[in-house]
DNA sequence: CTCATCTCAGTAAGACTGATATCA
DNA sequence: CTGATATCAGTCTTACTGAGATGA
């Protein structure tokens, strides 16, 4: 067998491509949000608060993606910079109030344009159009597989 | 809309809809790969062997996107396996060459078979078109930054 | 000496598991 | 007792950094 003029295995794969493409996108924005000093969970907290208003952990957690185990770590860090609060809930006293403060408002417009700005980075090569099929596309697999989450053993 | 699994502020975000179906993707792979025995690498590796033949681990490298210093334990592992050969090079003492043994080949069609298994239940709720569609519009996100790969400093 | 190649140790982020204390 | 909540410690994979040894 000769040498197929198109390496064929791997890059035909459409869990490849979208794999390749996610690491691209997710190394330009964790280096923008890198230099200054962020971490994709500070953003992805940081607008569930802002967009939801105060919640427990375990309800930010279920809001955001993020494990409750990583989530003690992520606001431990957002709380050393002053950009939430955690209060004691007075109605459960096993619950923690997270809540976005001033600062935590004005840190999450800075995350925010950022963000997006990379996003025209990621996106540089596709048209207008191209790019909102893209995300319909991959919204309409992300709703399928959020809902066949453990699609194994079913 | 009752409330939302996720704040719109991500959910617009393309680079988040790439990190989460890929990471779907990514799931429902290494699942079935580890199911026997084996890790993305693995196949990466084989395959990228399989198709343009034997190399150093530089080129290896560089071939299938793996760090030379993880190619090291793959390669370990695969060697275990009896899946690949590693033979000092006559012509450079310093190089290994890298070579598919037969159960290798044997091994690269088990874990191909399981791969490819796998993408109809990633692109499930798509349709072809929307398929090859979504192919496309990755492939050419990939070039792009392929080709532009540090767009921060430029 | 410089440079390339391989190896090994270690780090970082993201996702995840399990155990424990606390409390409803 | 159970079940939920928060915390803590640790695992796994992928990606990457740096140091060292060998040899071109």
């Amino acid at each position: 067998m000769a040498t197929p003029p198109v390496p064929s295995h791997m890059v035909e794969l459409p869990s490849w491509l979208l794999s390749q493409s996610a690491l691209h996108a997710h190394r330009l924005v964790s280096e923008g949000l890198g230099e200054i000093g962020a971490r994709a969970y500070h953003y992805r907290l940081l607008a569930a608060l802002a967009e939801e208003g105060p919640a427990s952990q375990n309800t930010l957690g279920r809001r955001c993606g993020i494990h409750a185990s990583d989530l003690v770590a992520t606001i431990n860090e957002l709380e050393d910079g002053g950009y939430v609060r955690r209060d004691p809930d007075p109605a459960d006293r096993r619950r923690n109030v997270v809540t976005l403060t001033t600062e935590g408002r004005r840190r999450l417009r800075r995350l925010d344009t950022t963000v997006r700005r990379i996003q025209d980075r990621v996106l540089a090569p596709l048209s207008a159009e191209e790019r909102s099929l893209l995300s319909r596309l991959l919204r309409v697999l992300i709703d399928h597989h959020g809902n066949h989450p453990g699609s194994t053993r079913e």
